[in-house]
DNA sequence: TATGCCGCGGTTGTCAGACAATCTGTTTCA
DNA sequence: TGAAACAGATTGTCTGACAACCGCGGCATA
């Protein structure tokens, strides 16, 4: 509200500005998770920077994962939801060195510990049942094929049952981009495929008998293994996939 | 290197196929880690959108903790460190609503039960007797003097005492946000700091003692209580001091 | 020779204006 | 009554221009 606003902004950019500007509004309350902003030129008066700049300051706290835009309509402020503030995430994760990607594996399998012991506790006979089940699937296709496909609606399966938005959100864009590099498809290392199905049958039978230190130590085990593999193979850069950009 | 760019292009955004054909260099190894992107003019060219919207693009990424810029230099892939790659985290977690910000605490709750258990099984003696002087100083510190920076001090210690960086980058913004709270300085809440300084000196004790099961008990209950104390007194908008936007 | 200053070219940062694409609500006509 | 057409507002995109800034080489000077 105050005309000092000049004297701050002679330091700062004019993105910097327009940033901490959209910032307050939402940090302060005057714009609740939701709620539709004002139009991009009443926003360039208030902030008193071009649109070019404001339009950048507002990407930002798109990726972020604060806002969304739709053309016609207008900017809004987001639900904040975990998935939605993790977003910047899955755009950094699958362009990491594989050295970076491997140094989140410490915290994968953390996550992935927790997330089984977890299900070991909540889970229902039914979705126990159907764990296991698709573990047997999964065990049973052949690595070219939807192999990959149902590793991923297993695992999910598994960090769904802990309930906990946030750690999915951290976790699957980790995930997404382990099940990227295919080792299972490399003949050379097709045998390993026999390691993490077994893996997988432990722990499904783990979360079944309802023993949480079990999973969480199988699953733990699961995600160092797997570290390893990448280690050792060192897979090149990963095609990508039109979506996984 | 084909020429059906256009094709793509058609459905795609303008920013969306830059932020793409940058993410497909980078992801490809075209840009590796610290090396200076071409300029904007020529990326312009290269990507058939322009520079507005290539700007747009490489905002993203800046958030995104892929990308640096320096006027009148350039522009760099950056080293995409933990801190880096978690900077969008710093951006949005002061902005979340406070029952967003507590769905955080499951997450942080395991996290620190973690470094604080590591912490136990690697801190060397003398690291271990500067955390227990640490939590002596910061127990007979005022709430309203000095006490949040040493707080904050006492948990990085432990923090790094874990020797990850990708769980200190993401625990770092997540505690950040409840110093901001200053629950201690307000009157009626002022017991609840000799219920903290206990616990520290606890953690602290497990720590030195060389018992990384209690501290990560101790830790974790630290955790679950600063929580509840959050639940309850439900502190509404917090002041932003300029740094933390 | 060594050193500090200056200016040049290139790059990013910012702005203003214009137009296209899209959505929403209203109006109009069959 | 219903659907199509219209009008207004908003975002998406492009263009051109200029300012601010950096690095480097040349030049004058001690």
């Amino acid at each position: 509200m105050h005309a000092d606003d000049s004297a701050d902004a002679d330091r700062a950019s004019a993105v910097e500005t327009a940033r901490r500007g959209l910032c307050q509004m939402i940090a302060t309350g005057e714009l609740a998770a939701g709620q539709r902003l004002a139009s991009e030129v009443e926003l360039c008066e208030r902030f008193g920077v071009s649109r070019s700049s404001l339009r950048e300051a507002q990407k930002m706290l798109t990726v972020a994962g604060v806002l969304t835009s739709r053309p016609g309509t207008g900017s809004s402020v987001s639900q904040m939801s975990p998935r939605e503030i993790m977003s910047g995430l899955e755009m950094v994760v699958p362009l990491l060195p594989l050295d970076r990607f491997l140094e989140l594996f410490t915290l994968r399998e953390i996550l992935e510990g927790h997330v089984a012991a977890q299900a070991a506790a909540k889970m229902t006979a039914a979705e126990g049942a159907r764990l296991q089940e698709m573990a047997e699937r999964l065990a049973a296709a052949d690595p070219s094929d939807n192999a990959q496909r149902l590793d991923a609606d297993y695992h999910d399966l598994i960090i769904d049952g802990a309930q906990d938005e946030v750690i999915a959100a951290l976790l699957h864009p980790i995930r997404k981009r382990g099940r990227d590099y295919r080792i299972f498809e490399v003949e050379t290392h097709a045998a390993l495929k026999d390691v993490s199905d077994q893996a997988h049958r432990q722990i499904a039978a783990a979360i079944v008998a309802r023993d949480p230190e079990s999973a969480r130590f199988l699953a733990m085990q699961h995600v160092r293994v797997t570290r390893s593999w990448l280690e050792q193979i060192r897979p090149g850069p990963v095609l990508f996939s039109a979506d996984s950009l």
